[in-house]
DNA sequence: TTAAATAGGACTAATTTGGTCCAAATTGCC
DNA sequence: GGCAATTTGGACCAAATTAGTCCTATTTAA
C-alpha cells in the first residue's frame, strides 16, 4: 500500500479546510470539527500538531483559535507530511540515520536517494491552495449563509 | 516517515542481489540468504512473494532456485514494491475502493491523482539495473573468482 | 528412493497507529 | 477578580498492521 498515515491525510483535510475558511479570524477546534466530521478529540490533536511545527498560528484562551501561519500558496503537501511524519523518506536508508541491519543494504543507496528526491518534490509542488481550490465556492457559498442566518 | 515497509526494503535488496548474480543459473533461498544476510525463512518468504507474481522465474526440486524473470533493465523499482504493497497509492482516495470516512475528505482526491501519478512514474522510472549498477563489478569478480575454485 | 528445493498457508510476537481523555495554562469578558 | 472558553502537553489504551517463524505438501534430479 505505501500509504501516509490516517492523521497525516486528516491533517492534509484540516489544512484544506482551513484555507478555505475566513482568513480574517481564527477557527477552533470545534469548528474545524464540526466541519470536517473528524471527532473532536482527533481534531484538537491535529491541530495542535499542525500549530507546534509552524503550519498554524494559535491563539489561546477565550475567543481564541487557530489560523494559517502563512498564505495557502506558501505552504505545500510537503509540508504537512513532514509535520506528521518527520523527512519524507522511502527507506531508513535514505535518512541520515541509516543503520543497515544487513551488510548488503546499503548498496541500493544512492539510488534511493534519486527516488525520494523526486517524491520530495512532487509533493513540494503541490501547495495547500491547489488542494483547496475545489471547495472555494462552497466556501464562499457557506460564508454568505452565514451572514443570511442560514445554516 | 512515510516508509515503505520493511519486507518491501528486503524485497528489493533481494532482486538487486540476484541481478548482480550469475544469469546462467537460478540460484536457491539458502545461497541468497548467506549473501544478503537476510535470514532463511525470511528470504524463502520474500522469494515465494516474487516468483508468484511473476517477477522471479522457480525451478523446483533438486538443483532447483530462482532466477530473473525478464532482463534488469525491464523491471522497475515500481514492479517490486507493487508485488509487496499492491497499487501504489498515497490514500484510499487515490484508489478505486475509495470510501471516505468522513464528507470532506474527497474534496481533495482529485490532487491526490496527481500526486500518485507523480510518484508512481518515478518509481517507474528506476530499473532494476540502476539499483544494481553499483555492484557490477563486484559481480564479476564473484564470477571469475567461482572459476577459479576460489571463495 | 532419497535429498534438495519450492509452494502454501497458519500462527504468534512485536511494533505502530489511532483515538480518547485528563489536568494545566492562557486569555477575554463581565 | 472570577468565570468560561480555549489551547497545551502528555499519558494511556485499544486496534490494526507488520515481521518473522514454522510446518507440511509437492516437485524434481540423481
Amino acid at each position: 500500500m505505501m500509504r501516509i498515515n490516517k492523521l497525516t491525510d486528516y491533517g492534509i483535510v484540516v489544512m484544506t479546510r482551513i484555507a478555505d475558511m475566513d482568513q480574517s479570524r481564527v477557527h477552533t477546534a470545534r469548528e474545524i470539527s464540526e466541519d470536517t466530521r473528524i471527532p473532536l478529540p482527533t481534531v484538537t490533536r491535529l491541530l495542535k500538531t499542525l500549530s507546534g511545527n509552524g503550519l498554524l498560528d494559535s491563539q489561546r484562551g477565550s475567543q481564541g483559535g487557530y489560523s494559517l501561519s502563512r498564505s495557502s500558496e506558501e505552504i505545500s503537501v510537503a509540508d504537512i507530511i513532514e509535520t506528521f511524519e518527520g523527512p519524507i523518506a522511502l527507506t531508513e536508508c535514505s535518512t541520515n540515520t541509516c543503520e543497515c541491519s544487513y551488510e548488503t543494504k546499503c548498496s541500493v543507496e544512492e539510488p534511493w536517494q534519486k527516488i525520494n528526491d523526486t517524491v520530495k518534490n512532487a509533493l513540494e509542488g503541490i501547495s495547500l491552495n491547489q488542494m483547496a481550490g475545489k471547495n472555494q465556492n462552497e466556501g464562499l457559498l457557506n460564508l454568505s449563509m452565514n451572514y443570511s442566518g442560514g445554516m
